[in-house]
DNA sequence: TTTATAATTAGAATAATTCCATTTTTTGGT
DNA sequence: ACCAAAAAATGGAATTATTCTAATTATAAA
């Protein structure tokens, strides 16, 4: 939860910062840290909270700035389901959600190659996709 | 575009109307109306302009309320990419959307028999799914 | 027709997000 | 280290889609 990067991920965050001319501040450090820490999809302002536990006056603009900084940086997800609050996701691989509907948990998965390819399959002729999101909702035992 | 229900349409208005216990109004007859007659996505605020050449003193909250209604009925569809207003669909069959990236025209992409078993597929075992979405992003020729 | 129930309406309220103006921090050149 | 310029952070106001509320109007059933 209050992990801090290892090398790797430090190396990883301030290079794809770099490559957008954009600085490792602590605030843009912290809310990285947040999301890689617990892998549970949280919402803007989950994310304060947590990242208030270790930069206890960090603004909700600031939290707001930093997920775009990231997202735009490819080093984190925004995911969006239905009109809820948009959550973020450090799961930078193919990969559906699934969301339950009595726990409200989200859970994560990932796609093969055929499947990938049969996503693909359904664009026509003179399409040619840049993303594709794919959600579920239902129960899970 | 302010073309009127044919009889059949009217019928299953009416009867997904009853079923769950709501009155054919004239503000939920036209909304219907405009959704069906022209199928290009538009959201409450657009419904509620075309709606307007009909019955000019309809509100928007009526059309929310409407829109509600003939969702909950099963006849229209909520349409959400990302965090844009929501977006209302007539095509109750299994589909995917294509947004084009430079023209915001959102195209329908039906869904073979084969591709929905491969997105049934996708979930774990004790996973069931009451509802999918997906979308796609790109730019269309 | 009355009466009860449902629906519509206008406007206020809400909630997520973005914008704005100001302050703080960081960086690169001396 | 010091300073100027650029970038980032901040608090609060603004925006926007949507929902809520209370009052009025319409509908259906007896």
């Amino acid at each position: 939860m209050l992990r801090t990067l290892n090398s790797q991920e430090k190396e990883t965050l301030h290079s794809a910062l770099k490559r957008k001319g954009l600085r490792p501040t602590k605030q843009r450090t912290s809310v990285y840290e947040v999301i890689l820490g617990k892998k549970d999809h949280p919402n803007a302002e989950e994310i304060l909270l947590r990242v208030r536990r270790i930069l206890p006056t960090i603004s909700l603009a600031t939290v707001y700035n930093c997920l775009e900084a990231l997202v735009d940086c490819g080093l984190v997800r925004q995911v969006n389901l239905d009109r809820s609050p948009s959550r973020f996701c450090p799961n930078l691989r193919p990969h559906a959600h699934f969301e339950c509907n009595n726990t409200g948990f989200i859970f994560d998965l990932d796609l093969d190659e055929p499947t990938i390819s049969t996503l693909e399959s359904i664009l026509p002729k003179g399409f040619s996709a840049e993303s594709f999101n794919l959600s579920f909702t239902g129960s899970s035992t």
